[in-house]
DNA sequence: ATATAGTGTGTATTTTCTACACTAAGTAAT
DNA sequence: ATTACTTAGTGTAGAAAATACACACTATAT
């Protein structure tokens, strides 16, 4: 509720923790801060929105303007608003994750010029990051942990198409646990989510495994239902 | 990430979703507004951060000047940044839901200077909302929804010792289905999160229950574990 | 004593989860 | 062509959890 509209001398941003998967590591997109505060160092992807856009606009914006990607799949997931967060005052963050496929292709399209450079960097091998970005970073991590257990948001991180063991690799590296092939092949193609090709793996100098699609179509009508808690 | 801090021309507030549980419904506290816009409106309560406090902070205190009340469980669940959405200007809201013990009474402290009144409303009867209200309003109870599959949350809104069927009822109302009353007090034992006491209801014209406590103890130790997904 | 209204309980069936190990297929080297 | 190597692909049995379902018990009020 609001009612008047003081002024209000504070600042709005946006971070992102934005994930990839690649040669079998879950990666996030980390830049190199040049300017001070926290000059020099790593930090999460993200700006301050502007005056006429809406938080989910200057989102995919601020995207766009590190990655040259649109319609990529992001959520908000917490607002960060400790008075002391930003050294300089008073910063109020919202922060979104945002998955993206690598597809071995690494480069993107250079940078705003706050940053000297923007890498993927392997979520186990986390460098120190500015402001709060640690805080904001795990809390990010744990929520695609969770929401991994009962959406299939794995499929934004890999290629069109897939082996059933890449989609596996990606799960253990997400939950952190190895899981068993046969109890994981079963439950996947169970869901009914998954469509199998008529086409193999390519350039394996082992036997080549099939490869299979995501079928959004009938992920809609499995994951309408809802969940647990039966009559 | 924040570089500069630009003096901006927005407005940061919060509103809350406050459930309550009362007569077997699910309620929420609504403020009839006494100022434009929307004045004799319905919205939800809410108001707008101080320069020096954080947002969690405001959260509970929007709750405490409202009702009275402090440690109340609150979580913030989305932020609302459409640029419209406040036809006075820019406002970005933080939505927090809050779960209150009614305990039958309904009385609250009263009130701020920007509302003539406060109630509680049941949730199927809620009438049009201000502001973009009805969307915030949906989102929690949705929020509410999914967690109560997964988190005690209910025992937040139940007196502090219930029956098994006043539990029961809490989860129909919010899961909005009839739930089978073997297999829940089944499940809801075997959780072992319930401690029986040698109590039983009062002042009822029929055979009196038992009457539970919920133990906090023991929940955090069993919810302390992950979820789904085995080897 | 009787009517009433809600409490409290057990079992059989189905479904899902878990544990576990070998053969098949393709590639690469000789 | 044979062999060695590497990953793909598969089934089953037991345990645990979820579901469906109906009646006797108890306290109160009259």
């Amino acid at each position: 509720m609001e009612t008047l509209l003081p002024k209000f001398d504070s600042v709005f941003s946006i971070d992102c923790v934005i994930f990839g998967f690649d040669e079998g590591e879950l990666k996030i997109l980390l830049i190199e801060r040049n300017e001070e505060p926290f000059k020099d160092w790593w930090a999460l992807p993200g700006y301050i929105v502007e005056q006429e856009e809406s938080i989910d606009h200057a989102a995919e914006r601020i995207l766009y303007e590190l990655t040259g990607l649109r319609d990529i799949y992001m959520d908000q997931f917490y607002t960060f608003g400790d008075v002391n967060r930003h050294p300089q005052g008073r910063v109020i963050t919202v922060a979104y994750y945002a998955m993206i496929r690598l597809n071995g292709s690494k480069e993107l399209k250079p940078i705003s010029n706050y940053a000297s450079k923007a890498v993927w960097i392997s979520v186990n091998d986390l460098p120190k990051l500015a402001f709060d970005h640690e805080k904001i970073f795990s809390r990010g991590f744990e929520k695609i942990r969770n929401k991994i257990s009962y959406q299939p948001i794995a499929f934004e991180l890999l290629p069109e198409k897939f082996t059933l063991t890449q989609l596996q690799q990606l799960y253990e590296v997400i939950l952190n646990k190895k899981l068993d092939k046969r109890n994981f092949r079963k439950k996947m193609l169970n869901y009914g989510i998954l469509k199998e090709l008529d086409e193999k793996q390519k350039g394996v100098s082992y036997r080549a495994a099939k490869l299979y699609k995501f079928d959004k179509r009938k992920y809609t009508r499995l994951f309408q239902k809802e969940l647990t808690f039966g009559k």
